[in-house]
DNA sequence: GCGCGTTACTGACACGTGTTAATCACAGGA
DNA sequence: TCCTGTGATTAACACGTGTCAGTAACGCGC
């Protein structure tokens, strides 16, 4: 074994200062005199022995532990978010990284009580949580809040105002109906990503709905179908749509991987796409570049969302929170094939 | 703002006993007497304070984090690798839990110095580290390793005696190009993963060598081509083998997402997977299951690793390290259609 | 009555840092 | 000479827990 762990005692003694000088120098507190050579001396001292603070100590003493933490609910919808994972992650620590924060991952398990959560904010493990995927009905989290426990939710939680950041989904729905509305479809069929239980799934129905009134198009709620985050749901309902009397022309199918599935039915009755009828999807997952035809679709800024959520957090952790709290991001249209818009050709995006 | 926090003393006062007590009570010390009735009543008070002891307070009384880091390193495989993060994470968080550790995670960005992570270490931030994409020239991880730092690698560093945790390139390479000397192939191309520096591209390079030797075919250093990580590279070194006087009837792509450029090139002249020639892939990324025709490959064990590096890891951390502290894990030949091996049918890998 | 072991509990120290209030040396003005 | 302000430094306390060494009470054998 080697020699101890350098304490700031050994570094004080090592540089012929007290220990609370030394604190001064490597904390550089401002509104303290400190004299050039002693501040030297201190970090000469510093290097020499290797020393780095023990992280556990400080954050007793100064009641701040600089890290937040991601809680990831893995629910049903677990693979569909998967997807995001990496991207959300990347977004959240370069956000974290910048101010000067760690990051704590805490997945949920489908076995483990919805608010195993809680520990972390009450044992002051953490300076603030972003809740991935939070239940309307979860008393601890309306608790946390009302205590002043820093929360930013990934979602949005109608009714408690509590900081969240989300996705604006009517307005992606509005942008791939629209485009379908621009390419002279007028029966246009839609498939959730989900059913109307997660607000995701009304929020990109209420676009569909917003889409063709402004059209002028009458919403016909028999061309609805619910779809259930799979590629299973996705073909099932396409089925059914297609075995109406009058099937629609196009189909917004408001998830990629339920798309995957609307796919293979369309192409199982020897219908082609987008010659016979017309998709677009939702979620731009790494996937849809790369299936036949490559899906046009919405893309949902991953990134984009884990630092606004990150940033967000921090500033209402450091006091200094932003006047508006609930955040909203814009999605992109990626016109690739299955739309019908371009015809095959060398891009890639 | 609410009544501050309840630390052990409230509920010693509460109980009427002493903080040792509490502790005692709380932490279930084994060898200590308590009365039944007095346990109670400290459950109680501390149940009705709704108390949650302080990490940091614990952490530095008990000189014990009970948490374990994920280093990730972000290089220039980062889109390769990110494919695996959730599945991996996922492994590890599993490991942890199961033992009752945190995680946390820890990207190091390109404009980080390689050893920005030593800090978690020697700040005894965590008490232990899974550094994923370690490379051979950092001197600070053989330094840590020296002085008893808990250390797990994800991916082989040869020569320092470091456990680690990794999947059998060598053989996985095998199930593939056995697959296709089974199929009939005896001209097998090899398109590797990565430029030779890595030893996994290294590894599934010799695996291909040794499969075809133990065929009787002889090693032909002209159906060798290096991919990058990406489907640019992959296009590439097709389209060379295509150029050949006599082009290979199948080829081993050391991973998927080079395999998906390698396609391209072969579709643009005109030729078709798997008639023409055949391809297996490497990794069973998500998309392997859904491009045309749907990749036969190598599945690599995502969690498996992450469950097997987070067992190993802790396992050190207390002191009680299993005998083989180099773990290989198992790959899985996934038949679907661009091996040729089945026609197309219904069925969902 | 006394020594002794056992049961149930507690006092006091340690962990390594942040931070406030105080101290000290010293120069300058009256 | 004494008072005062200031720049540089430090003593001392706080943070909330884990844990060792001890103590008080009590039963028991002789």
């Amino acid at each position: 074994m080697g020699r101890k762990r350098p304490t700031s005692r050994d570094v004080a003694n090592l540089a012929g200062v007290s220990r609370t000088t030394v604190s001064f120098v490597l904390n550089n507190v401002p509104d303290v005199k400190i004299s050039p050579e002693t501040r030297q001396r201190v970090l000469d001292a510093a290097r020499q022995l290797d020393y780095y603070p023990h992280v556990s100590a400080r954050r007793l003493a100064s009641g701040r532990t600089r890290t937040i933490a991601l809680v990831w609910h893995r629910g049903p919808d677990a693979t569909y978010r998967d997807a995001f994972l990496p991207g959300l992650l990347q977004g959240i620590t370069r956000a974290a990284r910048h101010y000067g924060y760690h990051l704590l991952f805490r997945p949920i398990e489908p076995d483990e009580p919805d608010d195993a959560y809680v520990e972390l904010a009450r044992g002051r493990h953490t300076d603030g949580l972003i809740l991935s995927g939070p239940r309307s009905d979860d008393p601890s989290l309306l608790e946390l809040h009302r205590d002043g426990f820093p929360l930013v939710l990934h979602g949005r939680l109608p009714g408690a105002d509590i900081p969240s950041v989300d996705v604006d989904n009517a307005r992606g729905a509005v942008q791939a109906v629209g485009h379908l509305l621009a390419l002279g479809h007028k029966r246009i069929g839609l498939i959730t990503n989900a059913p109307p239980a997660y607000t995701a799934s009304q929020q990109r129905l209420e676009g569909y709905r917003l889409a063709l009134e402004s059209a002028g198009i009458p919403f016909d709620e028999g061309l609805v179908r619910y779809g259930n985050f799979d590629e299973e749901s996705g073909q099932e309902a396409a089925d059914s749509l297609l075995d109406l009397p009058e099937p629609p022309t196009a189909i917004f199918v408001a998830s990629d991987m339920v798309a995957i599935g609307s796919l293979k039915a369309i192409r199982d009755r020897g219908l082609r796409v987008p010659q016979d009828i017309a998709i677009v999807g939702f979620d731009d997952i790494t996937a849809a570049r790369f299936i036949t035809p490559p899906l046009t679709t919405i893309r949902v800024p991953a990134i984009g969302l884990g630092w606004a959520a990150g940033e967000l957090l921090i500033r209402i952790v450091e006091g200094d929170p932003p006047r508006e709290t609930e955040v909203m991001l814009e999605t992109e249209l990626i016109v690739r094939q299955s739309c019908g818009a371009v015809e095959r050709s060398g891009e890639r995006r």
